[in-house]
DNA sequence: CGTCACATTGAACCTCTTCAAGCGCCGTGG
DNA sequence: CCACGGCGCTTGAAGAGGTTCAATGTGACG
């Protein structure tokens, strides 16, 4: 559709409030889709990786806002580009599905948010393994406040949830970043 | 399109990985949309009142159950029947719009768990109040444990939250399923 | 080499959960 | 008609898990 567009790391793609007149599929990178409250606090509403798709949840404005969590490449597709006059049932089918399978994700997103802190941050390392290409070298391209924010945690907890994983053995941490799952049944 | 069918309490209207062949409307009543763990717990992810739309998140088969929590009037509508080959257009748009407020509802109920029991019960309330007829009087068409597991907290909880809101004179609860908003203002 | 942003670690506090008991309502059955 | 039993709600006290506040550690970049 249109070529690729780099962003850099907490740069904003969309904002909320603004007309949503596009769809963003990533190509590499990591963007944060969050609310922010009054009080300066956010809250992350989704984490997405290379290959997903985002900016479905508007009707015409968005409801959230968006930065890059790291620098990021980027697809920028115009909406209108797809629902095109006369329409392309197929194509409007598809964007319902993408949308269904958003709305899945956010529920078992919210079944994350009611265990312990140990399982959502297990439930969080599962997540990005499978998004990623090795199932047990996992990159985090996000930073603590990121994790915490998307788990409704605060970052001393997660950063001592990764370091009790650590010494029972079931993670190592070579640097902050990057997490190798030593043995993958042990996530349980 | 059907006339509505009336469902007794706790009935299911459909369960996790039946085909999802049909949408319902409320025409009065209460609908749970929860999902079943291993242990027996559940967790509700939706709360549907008269007037809503439900049974939009699956793609071919439901990730979610749903039972009615009070005696309820439904209307079942056949997925195919709006569908229809050739497409129109306008209809399927209107299916998206719906499925994208369903994601938007997801979000901002992922948002209210986060926050203290105070506030997830307060938000509770103004949901509920902004659904019914009335602003202040407001009514329970379901149990503590309903609205507990909706919010993820203990009946327990849920309970003392209610009556130290009413001893704080915020609102008054002349039986278990009415509750009344002394001052509106004062749930915040 | 110093600074800044991010991550880690420790200790006190607070909120919610857990376990346990008691209450009120309503339907069933003697 | 009244007694009983079940179900749902309320209330209390002890305990666990996260948050908060504070200090220290560490890598990147000018």
């Amino acid at each position: 559709m249109c070529a690729p567009s780099s962003y850099a790391r907490n740069v904003e793609i969309f904002g909320e409030g603004e007309p949503a007149d596009y769809i963003y599929k990533i190509v590499s990178g990591c963007v944060r889709a969050f609310h922010t409250f009054d009080n300066g606090r956010r809250q992350l509403v989704a984490l997405y990786l290379a290959g997903d798709i985002f900016g479905l949840d508007a009707r015409d404005l968005h409801t959230i806002s968006t930065e890059a969590t790291a620098p990021s490449m980027i697809r920028v597709i115009k909406r209108k580009a797809l629902m095109v006059r006369g329409g392309d049932m197929a194509m409007t089918k598809h964007l319902m599905d993408l949308t269904a399978l958003e709305l899945r994700r956010a529920r078992s997103h919210n079944l994350l948010l009611l265990k312990g802190a140990q399982d959502r941050v297990v439930g969080f390392l599962r997540e990005i393994a499978q998004s990623g290409p090795s199932q047990s070298e996992i990159d985090l391209p996000m930073t603590r406040r990121d994790i915490a924010d998307y788990l409704g945690l605060t970052i001393e907890t997660v950063s001592r949830t990764l370091t009790r994983l650590e010494t029972g053995e079931a993670i190592s941490l070579p640097n902050p970043w990057r997490v190798v799952l030593r043995d993958p049944t042990a996530l349980n």
